[in-house]
DNA sequence: CCAATAATAGCACGACCGTTCGGTTTTTTG
DNA sequence: CAAAAAACCGAACGGTCGTGCTATTATTGG
């Protein structure tokens, strides 16, 4: 890894981290330069215009994601438990165990669903990949007898995507204490209508 | 209503359209005065700092949220009927029929969430009274035999408000044609589990 | 209708924004 | 080790930001 690489490696991180606590759009180069112990100019010559650094600085929280919250996850038995450990992970992430901010992809969803561009182009892409990695997880569920054979993996993803969110906005908004254990029990509720019950699981 | 009440109204109404869109912070002064055709510094007079006029921003719109969402709901009948009302409302205010950039308070919610001051509390305590009227429903559900004895009414409003910002992801940023089948399902899913069986409904 | 008051405009300010450019340092390469 | 290339800095640019002033216009109450 050259030299270039690697500060642009360093910009990226700070910059994912700022990003998640004050918004893609906010997070100017000048904040960035003074963080990385750069200057502004030297630092932009990485990235030929902002939208550009937006664009990269979700490319690389998508990778951090996929790195810290699926990537473990997918160590875990096929189906349910696999889907269990997405899930916390995924708290663990909103948490701010990785980025201060929290979960950069919930919050720039928002952000830049009305401004077209290259970085909305970005975001959306990232999103319909995370769904369908949780639509084929449920699918893989299916297939291992976890959910019953009948289930709609899209449905599911939507459901699960959808707690998540909700979980977000009570930990890191309201700051609710009994935000973990509400979404734990929304998810709970989620799996148990999903899963095959016992009578259909003892058909195999 | 004087004649500031009056311009006022107005560029809080302009000023909630433009923060749907590009979000409370990125709606700037100078755009806002472009947006009303008044000069910037007679704008700004009537609030005196831009945090006064995002926190004005913010309860103008749950105004609004109170009298096309919640009001008209309101005439519904009580548990069930009414709760389905709200849904309903929620996902054409969502749609953008009100405000054309959809749910402020939704996207404020990641946006301010973690920036401390007045603009922040007043989407919290805004965010909190949505989910008590939402508990409140729940709990007049329960008590016209609707919902099952022993539900959760916060629980119930944890997974409403879910299925909402899971909606709002779909529809507003990934534009996915099934947006309101998929939260259709999960809210019939989310009643039907609340809802008391029909061997239950026969103690009345 | 006139005086008191409120509403609005014009202008200027310092700060920061994204971006460009020319020069200097550092790294890489042959 | 020298030459080529990449990385980085400092200064400056036109713009826009939020926010004060002062003056002028419009509204209101007696």
């Amino acid at each position: 890894m050259s030299k270039g690489e690697k500060t642009r490696d360093k910009i990226l991180q700070k910059a994912a981290g700022l990003a998640s606590i004050c918004g893609l759009e906010d997070m100017s180069i000048g904040k960035l330069a003074e963080a990385t112990g750069l200057s502004k100019s030297g630092l932009f010559a990485h990235f030929k215009s902002k939208e550009n650094l937006q664009a990269q600085v979700i490319q690389w929280v998508a990778n951090m994601f996929t790195e810290e919250v699926l990537r473990p996850a997918f160590r875990e038995q096929r189906g349910v438990p696999r889907i269990r450990a997405i899930y916390g992970n995924w708290k663990d992430w909103i948490d701010g165990e990785s980025l201060p901010g929290g979960c950069v992809m919930i919050a720039s969803s928002t952000e830049f669903d009305d401004r077209p561009g290259t970085v909305r182009d970005e975001i959306v892409n990232m999103m319909n990949t995370l769904l369908d990695v949780l639509t084929k997880s449920a699918q893989i569920a299916i297939d291992e007898g976890h959910f019953r054979s009948d289930a709609d993996p899209r449905q599911f993803s939507f459901e699960f995507e959808s707690i998540l969110h909700g979980y977000h906005l009570l930990q890191r908004l309201l700051k609710d204490p009994d935000a973990s254990k509400r979404s734990d029990l929304a998810m709970e509720r989620l799996l148990s209508t999903y899963e095959a019950t016992m009578s259909k699981n003892t058909e195999n």
